[in-house]
RNA sequence: GCCGGUGUAGCUCAGUCGGUAGAGCAACUGAUUCGUAAUCAGUAGGUCAUCGGUUCGAUUCCGGUCACCGGCACCA
């Protein structure tokens, strides 16, 4: 006599056992049709799960997230039903959710075409509009392996072969297709009302690049077709933001085949990476900060002593002169560590904090390659701080502050913090790992920051903290990080002398605010649609006549502005006043300050911004006070 | 690096089922001096990524290479 309690608190007895999908009928019938799946005492079931005890019932539908994730879930057994009508010879794989929509990998060695991706949505339509029952049925595990194997599925029979003996395996079927899913399911494939596929890819067995290539089928799926189109509205929003597009636009960078993955930058580009790299420099200044610089090139011996060459060979760039090796460095540390071997060091000098707009190249592979956001050659915000063992809890404690202002002055203030522990392989004692990984742990705990553990995913010459930056488009980006390294030092030879006059090897922590400058600016322009706040925008000010009679007067007020370090040009041009506007509006200029007879009678400039808002009229001071706020 | 796709004027793109190409914007010239998101007219501009093959003839078909795009793998 089973009891169901209800979201609400409500309470249905039963006589005897029944369905979810009962139950859903006798409260309503429009509940009964919207009903996707239940969740049991807080388990997702199918509506076919049959009730035998008490419990709290809570009825799927579309507007649930657990809906949606099982209608993705169903769209992508959908797409697998399709593809082995229409391709018998392919072979399923797995197929599961991820966020806003799902995919499925097949092994089908000819591999699909765009047009075939056309053909197998079609049969999806088709297949929903039947409506087929979808059914769950328990089997036997051996029973399972013969029977996928009998399939010619090979790759099914393995997967269940790695399910662990003492779980159920569950089948569903829908038409003639079966598939091996935990479930749960939409009761019939009708409940898809609302999909896409959206792009093939090739994506290697298990994850790993030494296994076979399987074709990717990517699809969205939604609980209506109005979130489906918005969310296709949003994937074009995302577009016209796109970083390479805006930077052509804005005449910012540009990139060409004779040196992939390395960035043109031009002036308005430019423009702006100056104005990071010195308002960072300001910042660090501030902070105890020295700044240094290193040779690009350095040859290879240095790279054998810091175990680079042995590890990251492939990776570098590499050249040579009069029959000696060279590396273009891929990173600073190492030249950091021949700085601090310069002269002798006492406890007293530290801690050290060095810092470096170092300019590094990697090989990246081609593949990797990615507009601004992965590059060949790049420039970090890259600093060391050498430090003791009982100074680390402090410098990371200094180094957090430091890095949300910047973030903040940047446009940014959801961050997201990682801490990742020591890893199977790596060097150093157990004893010293607890000691730093406290030590970084404590320093997130005393500033009350949310944070989550990754263990094992420290490097193996240490743990440490990544900051993660989100965007106006709700995109995580890896920026900061600070690492605490116990192998470097040594490998280097870098000592102080103790109070005691023993020789120390000091800790090195290796950290970074924005990362890479290239993508740092990259994820600017997205983040701000390429409409950078004034204090970064390549041009601040474009001041416009509205005949040749003003063209005087308006130079003088370039000039005044630029005496004030204000970013300011004249356009004199002789074309109409909204043409003008327009043009310096797309080009994403914050300020157009416009000046006609009645203007230059006054000594004023009428002021509008890039949205369209009239400041009003006002004289230069006036102007250069508004733009400082 | 791997799978798939793309490469035509400065930009965005059309086109040629094999007979060496076209639009809009931009540029240039001229006219227009105009009050807050596009003034009008004219001119010029392309080894159709690159190398090779098939062909009487290739930008078009086939192959290699390079770059880019979407993923996968990688990211000290």
């Amino acid at each position: 006599m089973p009891v169901v309690t209800l979201p609400d608190g409500s309470q249905r007895r039963y006589a005897n056992p029944l369905t979810v999908a009962e139950v859903a009928a006798d409260i309503g019938s429009g509940l009964a049709k919207a009903a996707l799946a239940g969740k049991v005492n807080g388990t997702l079931v199918d509506t076919s799960y049959r009730i035998e005890d008490d419990i709290s019932l809570v009825i799927v539908t579309e507007r649930d997230s657990d809906g949606i994730e099982v209608i993705r879930h169903s769209t992508a057994h959908l797409l697998a039903q399709a593809v082995k009508e229409l391709f018998p010879q392919a072979q399923v794989t797995i197929g599961p959710v991820i966020e806003e929509g799902f995919y499925y990998d097949f092994a089908y060695p000819p591999g699909f075409s765009d047009s075939d991706l056309l053909k197998i949505e079609q049969k999806m339509e088709e297949l929903a509009k039947k409506d087929l029952p979808v059914q769950r049925k328990l089997m036997p595990r051996e029973e399972a392996v013969q029977f996928f194997k009998n399939l010619g599925e090979n790759y099914k029979a393995e997967i269940i072969a790695a399910i662990p003996t003492n779980e159920d395996i569950s089948l569903y079927q829908q038409g003639n297709f079966i598939d091996l899913c935990r479930g749960p399911h939409v009761p019939s494939t009708g409940k898809l009302k609302a999909f896409k596929l959206m792009k093939l890819a090739g994506a290697y067995w298990r994850g790993d690049s030494k296994n076979e290539m399987l074709q990717r089928v990517y699809g969205t799926a939604w609980g209506n077709k109005n979130d489906l189109k918005e969310y296709l509205q949003r994937l074009e929003e995302a577009e016209k933001r796109d970083h390479r597009r805006i930077g052509k636009q804005l005449d910012l960078f540009h990139l060409q085949e004779e040196a992939p993955g390395m960035v043109f930058w031009h002036d308005k580009g430019w423009t702006v990476y100056q104005q990071i790299e010195q308002y960072i420099r300001r910042l660090i200044k501030a902070n105890g900060y020295t700044e240094v610089r290193t040779p690009t090139v350095v040859g290879r011996v240095l790279w054998e002593k810091s175990g680079h060459w042995e590890k990251f060979r492939g990776n570098m760039f590499t050249t040579q002169s009069e029959e000696r090796d060279y590396a273009i460095k891929p990173m600073n540390c190492p030249c950091h560590v021949q700085i601090y071997n310069q002269g002798i060091k006492s406890y007293r000098d530290l801690p050290l904090r060095m810092a470096e707009f170092g300019s590094c190249h990697r090989n990246e592979q081609s593949g990797a390659l990615h507009g601004l956001m992965r590059v060949r050659g790049f420039t970090q915000d890259d600093a060391h701080i050498f430090c003791t063992e009982d100074q680390i809890q402090a410098e990371v404690s200094r180094f957090i502050d430091l890095l949300y202002q910047a973030y903040a002055d940047f446009g940014f203030h959801d961050i997201i913090l990682k801490l990742s522990t020591r890893p199977a392989q790596r060097v150093g004692s157990d004893a010293v790992w607890d000691k730093a990984e406290h030590a970084l742990e404590t320093a997130l705990n005393t500033r009350g920051l949310p944070w989550t553990l990754q263990p094992g995913e420290g490097a193996f010459y240490g743990p440490k903290i990544e900051f993660s930056l989100k965007d106006c488009l709700h995109r995580i980006w890896q920026c900061g990080t600070i690492q605490v390294d116990f192998s470097m030092p040594g490998r280097l030879g870098a000592e102080y002398v103790a109070e005691d006059g023993s020789r120390q090897t000091p800790v090195m922590l290796h950290r970074a605010i924005v990362g890479s400058l290239e993508r740092f600016i990259g994820i600017l322009i997205e983040h701000h649609a390429g409409a950078f706040p004034p204090w970064l925008a390549p041009v601040q000010a474009v001041v416009l006549n509205i005949t040749d009679r003003q063209a005087e007067y308006i130079q003088q007020v370039v000039a005044e502005l630029q005496k004030h370090g204000i970013r300011a040009n004249a356009d004199l041009r002789n074309e109409k006043i909204g043409f003008k506007i327009r043009e310096h509006t797309l080009q994403k200029v914050p300020f157009l300050l416009v000046a006609g007879d009645r203007e230059m009678q006054d000594n004023t400039v009428a002021v509008r911004t890039r949205s369209g808002e009239d400041r009003g009229v006002m004289n230069t001071e006036s102007f250069i006070q508004l733009l400082h706020e």
